[in-house]
DNA sequence: TGTTCTTTAAGGGTATACCCCTAGAAAATT
DNA sequence: AATTTTCTAGGGGTATACCCTTAAAGAACA
């Protein structure tokens, strides 16, 4: 038997769900909460296995929620559920402890096979949803290689100095450790600043990080 | 009608899949190839809506292929296909222009779907890989957010002054800009370089791009 | 109401980074 | 074979970062 306990502040919703969730032999619907500080109280009095929890709660939303959560259990399962295919409170909500993310407009079949899957410890995630993260993916990972464009590009020597710089070493250390002198570390060193368009060794370290030029 | 490039190293898996697509009225199977470079060749000098890539060609592999062709090439679909549902492969074709990625144990109802999922533009994903993806992606966050907790926390001003040094200003220019002296910032800097066990500000960027530090 | 943490600040010093200039040899590219 | 880029390295200098110590006032916490 399946604990579900629902936590969204639209009560017609709520019931919605109640009287779908009702009909499954194997599932029960332990409570029913319409705020933040309600499901981690919840959670803290009952057994539950799943909670299917609203992404936009009021006051306290489901990511503080998930946060609060983490704190003392580990055990209850979080189907996340929106109106919003947004990708920003998808990964915020997976970041923080939700194995899966499912729209309002999602149908009861996939409702349920999301509720199943979920308790059976793997994610679920609507289409739509998965659509909008690998997108988000992609782009974050084309958006880096584009960017890589606009730089000179940077010479084999060049990068090994500067993995070397991000690891923390100092220019006589880096010079050692190539068997180069200081001198010519150093003149590595300032054809990155150039070619980075970097004030600094911060500058190097950031520009390097945000635009992958380790590879 | 679309045109599709099959490319793969297993002739008779060619074959198969040749055979399935035969008999759909709106598919056209354009060629066969069976290396890397054979694609690319094929793909100048043809027209061709998709290719049914093979991660794992010998000589020149998938991923380089994705590299190839971006360089003339953005309205060909791929949809990757490969034995090995391996995060870093399908991360990493992804990031290279790949629409889709589907495993060799798929059925014909999905392979069909997928193809006409991916050229109506759309990104398609075997469930198990999509799982595989997530999963990733959980841990990647999860792990970072516990590196979050080695480090005594960071203080609202030593952040402020942390952001200032990853934003490539020197020590005097946060005092400026801070409106506090420059022994000051010396002193929020060093606390930072002890908290997080850092040998200078290269250090401290790094550090604190890869744990978020920033929030 | 103490106690701890944070923010502020200083003196005095060393190490390192960054800047300008030059320049030859090797390697890659055309 | 010729040109460009990369790698090498120096001299000489200034700016900045980093280290050690100390310390007072305010904020936060128990």
């Amino acid at each position: 038997m399946i604990n579900i306990l629902l936590a969204d502040d639209h009560t017609m919703f709520v019931d919605g769900i109640d009287s779908i969730l009702k009909a499954e032999s194997d599932m029960n619907v332990a409570g029913k909460v319409y705020t933040g500080p309600d499901v981690v109280a919840f959670v803290k009095e009952n057994k539950v296995d799943l909670i299917l929890l609203d992404v936009n709660l009021p006051d306290m939303n489901g990511i503080e929620v998930c946060k609060a959560l983490k704190e003392f259990d580990n055990n209850t399962k979080i189907l996340a559920i929106s109106m919003f295919n947004e990708e920003s409170f998808v990964t915020e909500i997976l970041n923080n402890g939700a194995q899966g993310y499912i729209l309002k407009n999602t149908g009861r079949e996939e409702l349920l096979k999301a509720i199943r899957t979920v308790v059976g410890g793997k994610s679920y995630f609507s289409d739509d949803v998965t659509q909008t993260i690998m997108k988000g993916l992609m782009k974050q990972r084309k958006a880096s290689k584009q960017k890589e464009g606009f730089f000179p590009k940077i010479s084999r020597r060049e990068k090994e100095v500067l993995r070397l710089i991000i690891e923390e070493h100092t220019t006589q250390e880096i010079a050692n450790k190539l068997f180069i002198s200081l001198k010519t570390v150093e003149s590595h060193r300032s054809s990155l600043l150039n070619k980075m368009n970097a004030r600094n060794s911060a500058g190097l370290v950031r520009i390097a990080i945000e635009n992958n030029l380790l590879d």
